[in-house]
DNA sequence: TTACATTGTTCACTATATTGAACAATGCGA
DNA sequence: TCGCATTGTTCAATATAGTGAACAATGTAA
């Protein structure tokens, strides 16, 4: 049949499409700006002109039939492709414009990221931003986001990722508890110290690295125990600052230098912390043909941004 | 960018695709059933959100800029699939339904194809139609046509074509004709006739082929001359019945038996004329994955319609 | 288990989009 | 060349779709 039938029931179909990926109203009403009502509304009436049951409801829990999961793989690269078609043409002419969802971890997302996008936003008004704080790796193209920054040794292999800057991770205590437990001077030191744990990482262990002044590197592994473990780099930098005990952190988390003396320490400055909080901070989008002209603009922007913010890493007191 | 943002701009996209079709807002309003005041606010709007100029207006004529046409021909195929999408999945279950549309020529129409139509209508009463009758060979795809019936020599290539059923053209005139002016015997006599005149064939000559007793077929041609010319066959029809002349009909097109003496007599009926009207009846449609059932039960219907209803075509006095 | 939080649906109300007629612009035919 | 028919746009009136709160159902956590 021709197209000209379907042509009231689009948008529905696109509703569809959506709602497979959330695979619930409200998130998929959420996503597309309208209300839950609404949604569940379309949903129906598409069922009706369709005379097939698409979505599987159980009041709870949403699932798609045979039926409509056939019609979303089928139409799903449609609408992809309809979609970029039209922010390619959008891009062609004036300046960026358009909706930029991105997803941040929280710590980083609030440390760094806000300001940034803040300026950025200034730069240029007719973008608008979405900026989604969550700890938990979201499937950018599932979710419908745009963009994703992530700290991780590896991005995964399906999604075009850019380099923001690299990180290290940082040996940190405050200058109270060195003061009171004295500063270790090897890293065999720290099994007598409280350390603070990144959870999910390779807790237990840390492996350090000191490029010695001959050509071998020197390689230490130490077991290490600590009274806090967090899965929440800020929790960490309080428990730092609070003097709980000696811990990691990536560079970007360091608290900033204030007016006064700053309140950390680095700890064993001349070692490196192996495999830790990742390597680089990468700002990841899922596949399409092009880059629309807003995220390029917003990547852009955040390159120079991390690259010159971090500067001040270096900016800490050594112990 | 996710599809998320243009699902509320997706059915006006889906409304520029038909534009770019027909080059004509009104024309593109009548076949997605809206008012054309509707389509030229939605493109208007599309524009605006676009930031782009998708369409030249010239008050009189529409075309598309190159941003616009760069849309459409890569969102196209996109609508194409989502359409053939839903329409599988909706003649998966129950009763065949939905919309076809129908271009057939207007005599064809009107003689066999309106009865017809009216019988199928009443079998699937889910199925809707929409016939338009018309002597221009439309472009299906372009104008939104689900079914053409073309009575032609050969089908164009680009199209799926089922045959309805053969024709022969028939050398026809009325009996008072004949008995005023005589009856030719052979096909030379036709000289001294008045010939009537189909427009647009290759008026002028025709030509006589028999299947002789012997293995030989016999072909003559005659150059003929007449007072009427038409490019409508119920037009020649009648100037026969009127006793204007001798002249070809397709056998669909010949009066009805009545209870009277029929009004027609064939004439020279040992004699065909070749590559007249064409042969055959055809019932087209553009490409597409998968035949809707609907269009399938209407070409089945139409096949043994057909079929059927011209079994009485051989009842005319042979002169 | 029980209580709670969250989901999808419903319904009256509201806002948005659609409509049809009027109008100016323009291509076509005489 | 001029008139006519038809096109696309505009605007007030209208109908359609959307909204948000209330509700029943259901998965989850204590």
């Amino acid at each position: 049949m021709s197209t000209d039938q379907i042509s009231p029931l689009v948008a529905d179909l696109h509703l569809l499409t959506v709602l497979a990926s959330t695979r619930s109203f409200t998130e998929a009403a959420r996503r597309l700006g309208v209300s839950k009502a609404s949604a569940s509304m379309r949903i129906s009436e598409l069922e009706r002109s369709a005379g097939v049951a698409l979505v599987r409801r159980t009041t709870r829990s949403v699932g798609l039939t045979e039926a409509g999961q056939q019609m979303v793989n089928e139409m799903q690269p449609a609408f992809n492709r309809i979609s970029d078609s039209f922010t390619a043409a959008r891009d062609l002419v004036g300046a960026p414009r358009g909706l930029v969802r991105v997803t941040a971890p929280v710590a980083l997302g609030r440390q760094h990221l806000a300001g940034s996008v803040a300026a950025f936003l200034k730069k240029f008004p007719d973008i608008h931003i979405e900026l989604e704080l969550t700890d938990r790796f979201v499937n950018l193209a599932n979710e419908g986001f745009d963009l994703a920054i992530r700290h991780t040794s590896a991005p995964p292999e399906t999604h075009v990722a850019w380099t923001l800057c690299e990180t290290r991770s940082v040996l940190l205590a405050s200058a109270a508890y060195l003061k009171q437990r004295g500063t270790p001077v090897n890293p065999s030191d720290l099994s007598g110290h409280d350390c603070l744990l990144y959870l999910g990482g390779h807790a237990g262990s840390w492996t350090f690295v000191r490029q010695g002044k001959r050509k071998a590197a020197e390689r230490v592994g130490v077991n290490i125990s600590g009274t806090l473990k967090a899965n929440n780099s800020e929790v960490l930098r309080d428990a730092l600052l609070a003097g709980l005990g000696i811990g990691l952190l990536p560079d970007f988390s360091i608290p900033q230098v204030t007016g006064k003396q700053p309140p950390l320490v680095q700890v064993l400055p001349e070692w490196q912390v192996q495999g830790f909080f990742g390597e680089r901070i990468y700002a990841l989008r899922p596949w399409s043909p092009q880059v629309p002209k807003a995220v390029a603009c917003l990547v852009d922007h955040l390159r120079t941004d991390f690259a010159a913010g971090f500067m001040q890493r270096a900016d800490l007191q050594h112990g």
